[in-house]
DNA sequence: CATATGTCCTGAGAGC
DNA sequence: TGCTCTCAGGACATAT
């Protein structure tokens, strides 16, 4: 699940390793197959052995930890991976364990992050560790695009002027903007009122402003409340504790249920490429008025 | 049995 | 025809 508001809660969480040394790493043993590893698992354990953790940022829906010696270890949650500084849901699906010590006596006892750890439930996540001089093949611009609390109603415009995708489609493309998923997607065009089915490049310029401060407001409200548990209740912040902006939702897997803005019509789920969509039919048109953008 | 929030890859088909 | 774009489908692995 994890989307950008929920990897950057992730990331919020465990900033108290900031300053730590890596003392020890270890995989624990599990009748699970292991989650990827790049390099392997034991060249990956070498590389960041002792080595300090100078920051940790976020590039899309990855966590990023910077060691250093300017290499960094790239998490990436995909669908059920957390990143802990508390314990895990169970020990079954505990993948990767950072045991952590103060870099300096200075450091000791004030805030206290003994562990950072990886836990993954369905086991797609994935832990790489880069070398420096491999950071930008990996997560540059050319293989990620501009993050999504970042881009300019223009730039996406740019991006996307000539696509003839689906819009809702085309926000889920990393390499477009980074940080949107299937979840947030639908939300974001429900506020913005923009049909979801509506060809990219058909959409005139305030559409797309609309587009991206929707973009901004539900992401930002997302963050606030600290991501979306969904009903299977899998996601965690980083000390196991659920999100609350699933209370929030306008539309995400309220098919059947009356819009919360225009009161008229049914939410409708349909799919598009494989996968949910949901939204209004009565106040995301692709013709006539198009609502205001409310204050959220 | 079908469903699930992410990403990567291959191949078929559409359209300029 | 050739090139580019788009999407279906499968894979990954687990749980409800």
């Amino acid at each position: 699940m994890p989307e950008l508001p929920e990897v950057e809660t992730m990331r919020r969480g465990v900033l108290a390793a900031v300053g730590t040394t890596i003392a020890a790493v270890e995989r624990p043993r599990s009748k699970l197959q292991s989650i990827k590893f790049t390099p392997d698992f034991s060249p990956l354990r070498r590389r960041i052995l002792g080595r300090t953790i100078t920051e940790i940022g976020r590039r899309g829906k990855r966590v990023l930890l910077g060691l250093d010696d300017r290499s960094l270890v790239v998490i990436e949650p995909r669908m059920t991976g957390l990143v802990l500084v508390a314990d895990p849901p169970n020990e079954t699906h505990l993948r990767l364990v950072l045991h952590l010590e103060p870099a300096s006596s200075a450091q000791a006892g004030s805030r206290d992050c003994s562990r950072l750890m990886f836990w993954d439930q369905r086991g797609l996540g994935t832990v790489t560790w880069l070398a420096a001089e491999k950071i930008d093949s990996v997560l540059g611009p050319h293989r990620i695009g501009p993050d999504a609390l970042e881009i300019s109603a223009d730039e996406l415009r740019l991006r996307l002027r000539s696509s003839r995708r689906a819009v809702k489609v085309a926000l889920l493309d990393q390499k477009i903007v980074a940080g949107i998923g299937n979840l947030y997607a639908s939300e974001i065009l429900h506020l913005a009122g923009v049909d979801p089915r509506a060809t990219c490049h058909r959409l005139s310029a305030d559409q797309w402003e609309r587009i991206i401060q929707s973009t901004r407001a539900v992401l930002q409200e997302a963050i606030r409340f600290e991501g979306s548990t969904l009903s299977d209740g899998t996601y965690r912040n980083a000390l196991n504790n659920p999100g609350s902006y699933q209370n929030h939702h306008r539309v995400y897997d309220r098919a059947g249920t009356p819009c919360p803005r225009c009161q008229q019509g049914e939410i409708l789920r349909i799919v598009q490429t494989q996968r949910s969509t949901y939204y209004c039919p009565k106040c995301q048109q692709r013709r006539g008025k198009h609502p205001l953008v409310p204050a959220v």
